[in-house]
DNA sequence: AGGTGTACCTACTCACCAGTAGATTACTTG
DNA sequence: CAAGTAATCTACTGGTGAGTAGGTACACCT
């Protein structure tokens, strides 16, 4: 959440133009996330970064690309944040358990990023929807291999490519309106989300009304 | 999904209020799931009811009073299908199985609802989410009670009222966001998706990874 | 110092849309 | 069949916001 800057008069300072193009992709990532799209106005964008309107075209053009430079930057951060959180050779509870903390860390310390990357573009139809869908197909492809090879590992026979994409989509989905209605109960610890995703969708509700609990492996005897 | 009202041309034909409501109401949730709160005009809203704007405006009051008529009415045609739907007296699992396939099986049939109480409601902020919040609390509170009553048949500590208050929060949680997902890969059919989330929360992927498969009553031995 | 290019601004235009005023038509009931 | 009233219309206003035209000041190089 950017402070917002105080009330600007007259003309700006001189900066280069990519630190310029910063402070508006923040700007817009604070005011899209708090007002929405279409709600949202250049003018206001254009205020919080501390220019004038004319300096927001001549860098990042139209609304619509703005947005669309948002979403794409936000979403590459935050693949990155969570690629950088998984451990590779490690059994798949483990990793499936990094990979959340990892999400939730991240959704954590950015939630305007989130609100834009999720709640909005996902609510504005046409491109903003597509390049959003890209970036959730990533997110599906890791866990889905993830869960092919946690089948590999046991003799059952392995689930089918499709059987495992779907089942990552619900997990991803689940992943998202958690991060979402987290949105919405700000007070719990990023960790204590994140665990309660893990037991519930490795363990289930079944397990978990019979009192068995997935520990990560530091706490395994 | 209403069928576009031919272009109409010259006056409408009278009809009695309520019926004009309904129409109304129909066009509106028809424009909102499309275009979003602040996208959708008025003047479209009434072209596609067959009126004219101060019809509109004389039966619905103002844009956001509509909007928000529109929410509690989807919510609460979709709480009676679910509710209708549930089996009591049966075992949790059956509950469960019963409750997911009435609310796949509403969101099926109606998209268009669902798409403006979910994904609209929730991304204009203000009363209108609150709107569905309320919602949403009758449904963990529902999923909740269940679970409650889950741990209580066996013989653990049962869970924390805060405890099965959240799973149901995440519960719910993947539900709407799976719920989201079907609406852009709507070749499954209904049973298919309830049946992913049954495994995926009762049995989780520590079961499915190794083939243990919820099964509904009728398949057991 | 003077020139050159880039950062930056004020002040508009134009389109669109929520909401309204006031007139008009068609059922319904005595 | 004439009121009376409910349903409906056309045609406007006012405000807001995307996008732009045309100009000013600052920094750096020579």
């Amino acid at each position: 959440m950017q402070p917002d800057q105080p009330v600007r008069t007259g003309r700006a300072k001189r900066l280069p133009r990519a630190v310029r193009e910063r402070q508006i992709m923040d700007a817009a990532v604070d005011v899209f996330s708090r007002l929405g799209f279409h709600a949202a106005s250049m003018d206001e964008i254009s205020e919080v970064a501390g220019i004038s309107k004319p300096m927001l075209y001549a860098y990042l053009g139209s609304k619509e690309e703005l947005f669309a430079t948002c979403i794409r930057r936000e979403a590459t951060v935050m693949m990155e944040a969570i690629a950088n959180g998984i451990e590779p050779d490690q059994p798949p509870d483990v990793q499936l358990w990094s990979g959340l903390r990892a999400f939730f860390g991240f959704v954590g310390e950015n939630r305007a990023s989130w609100q834009v990357l999720h709640r909005q573009a996902s609510s504005q139809g046409g491109p903003f929807a597509a390049e959003l869908a890209e970036m959730r197909g990533r997110a599906v492809n890791l866990v889905a291999a993830l869960l092919v090879h946690a089948t590999k590992t046991q003799d059952v026979p392995s689930a089918s490519e499709q059987e495992a994409e779907s089942l990552a989509a619900a997990l991803v989905g689940a992943g998202e309106s958690l991060a979402d209605w987290w949105l919405d109960h700000p007070d719990e610890p990023a960790g204590v989300v994140a665990s309660r995703l893990m037991n519930l969708v490795w363990m289930g509700f079944g397990d978990l009304v019979q009192g068995n609990i997935w520990h990560p492996p530091s706490k395994r005897p």
